[in-house]
DNA sequence: CTGAAAGCGCTTACAG
DNA sequence: CTGAAAGCGCTTACAG
């Protein structure tokens, strides 16, 4: 492989000049510049990116970590996806995936050694990564607190944090949720049950206030036992329901808080003999590839990952290149209506 | 943050010393290296990854590639995962990332500028990775022996790759389909369909073989019309099947190339007016999280995720520190029955 | 505009 | 057993 000294020997210049020309770092005669970009397609030259790094530029690198909830760095990234209440955020990585890479950034999943805040972001700066993206922190979180402090540049997702060289972007998840009780309460049901997710987490706590909201708009009361929390997953939405059930069954809808966790509410629904949408209506959050396969499609609030992914991206690349400040960005959602929402059974 | 130099002044010797108490790379006196270990923690001293990496050593960095039946590394990875066809391998992930991480590497998955295979070895090796993990790789990929040449430690995961330093990680596609026909079999069923992922993929070849066989070995003739080939997508599954339904409905059950094509399977089924499992059969591969809370549950061949994770790794692994010639893993899979399959409509 | 030199933080022969 | 030196491949002041 073809050093930056073969260049440089091709072309009879220094090393130096090879480098200028390559990150435009100064100014360079054209016609040396023209002879260096020769030199520079006949060796096939390629950076060696190790070697930048050391040399003190930093590493056209980007650290991602999704630490639904928790406080640790420990908490792996794709550990925390493995259990299908995330595949939403799998679905988002892809759109992310394909914009970091195609702005030629390498996306690095660190490994941390132990679970302490500092020793987060120092691991991040020993990999000498450009920026960091964080899905699903928690605004409370240590470590959040202590990247925003790092001034290494990050944008959180699904988080909030804000920094110099910090912002977030996220999905409105208490328009979203007003959105589906307004479906709901369209269709003309008031007694509608939430099997949201923990509401220590930003989307669970916003699509909680969003359903009282919309409620209270509605003029219905917010009923407490008609709320439940539980976490992201399938098997605990569906424990969840079936408590639900067990307290009552004066409810004529429910709010599941993703899609995921719909499924789980669902099941637990027709084990009990009740039918979707026929007697109890079900929406849930993201949409989900596999929505419209479920039985019934499930209606639902999407959110728009494309504009998530490439908002994140852009603000991070900014921030990389020497922006600060950026503002948040938030994105709207949209109902998607299928065919688990229907009106209350006395009421067609 | 520390350097070695500041642990080297703090026990009194120099850096080539602190760097062999931390290689163990050659002996040093018990007291020396135990001065330089009081350094090492009170400086709270951490060595400088990138430094190490250029330094000759290789990184302690595993890229991670998924590209399925794809012979460019462009598709990049977790954009092949994106499409729920590949829920599967997410899961897989999730164990994978876990035991890397415990071994202390990185996971990366570095962005590839063009998408040549020459091209994509090269950029493992300018990143100094001490491994590649490749996920469902076609044997006849370029990348495949581009990868075996190179010497990099490779391993193959659902994808076949042989040599010094590469080998592979499966499960028995062919047992696992021949699971799944034997227990259509003895449930009565003699006409039974395929939906089966592309056969230019390891598992769809595997699995449309397994199914043959099962069905020459229970002495059923296999019929062509009976044989659907398509992605692994929801959506092209349940394409797949809509023509199949309007080809005929000789048949009594069908085997889907994997749990979320067999989500659109018995969409299809049943939007034509067909019960799963009263009319038709249906069962899966992969026993994918959400299996259980589908309508009906799925019947499916599970796949052994920590034992082709940890093996993967640990072979992985055996050959970063210099071992050769490691034998490929073949891990079985294991039937799972739950209540999307049933004795055939007159047999009950 | 361009080159010689120092430096990024480590490791590894080479001497002793 | 241990240190001084060279080197990994680049970049960036510092001179000119």
């Amino acid at each position: 492989m073809a050093t930056s000294e073969d260049v440089a020997r091709l072309a009879g210049v220094s090393r130096a000049t090879v480098s200028r020309v390559l990150n435009g770092s100064a100014r360079v005669r054209p016609a040396t510049a023209e002879r260096v970009r020769h030199a520079l397609v006949s060796t096939q030259y390629r950076p060696d990116v190790v070697a930048q790094s050391l040399a003190g530029l930093r590493s056209k690198t980007i650290a991602l970590n999704l630490l639904p909830h928790a406080d640790s760095p420990k908490a792996l990234s794709l550990s925390n996806m493995g259990d299908s209440g995330h595949y939403f955020y799998l679905e988002l990585l892809q759109f992310l995936e394909r914009e970091i890479s195609q702005a030629g950034f390498d996306l690095t999943l660190p490994s941390h050694a132990s679970d302490d805040s500092t020793e987060f972001v120092r691991t991040l700066r020993l990999r000498r990564v450009a920026g960091a993206l964080m899905i699903a922190t928690h605004p409370s979180d240590r470590i959040t607190s202590a990247l925003i402090a790092s001034g290494i540049p990050t944008v959180f997702i699904d988080g909030i944090g804000q920094g110099p060289q910090a912002t977030y972007v996220k999905s409105d998840h208490v328009a979203a949720a007003e959105l589906a009780v307004h479906h709901l309460l369209g269709l003309g049901h008031r007694r509608i049950a939430i099997v949201d997710g923990p509401v220590a987490t930003l989307s669970g706590a916003e699509r909680l206030l969003g359903y009282q909201r919309a409620l209270g708009a509605g003029g219905v009361p917010v009923r407490p036992e008609l709320i439940c929390e539980t976490t992201f997953g399938t098997a605990d939405a569906f424990r969840a329901t079936v408590a639900l059930l067990e307290r009552t069954r004066d409810f004529t809808a429910v709010v599941a808080g993703s899609d995921l966790m719909a499924m789980g509410v669902i099941r637990a629904l027709r084990e009990r003999g009740l039918r979707v949408p026929s007697d109890v209506s079900v929406v849930g959050f993201d949409d989900v590839d596999l929505c419209e396969y479920l039985d019934p499609p499930l209606t639902t609030v999407r959110q728009d990952r494309p504009a998530l992914a490439s908002g994140a991206v852009r603000l991070l690349l900014a921030m990389v290149v020497g922006q600060t400040g950026c503002a948040p960005l938030i994105v709207p959602s949209e109902l998607v209506v299928r065919q688990s929402t229907a009106p209350p059974p006395g009421r067609r």
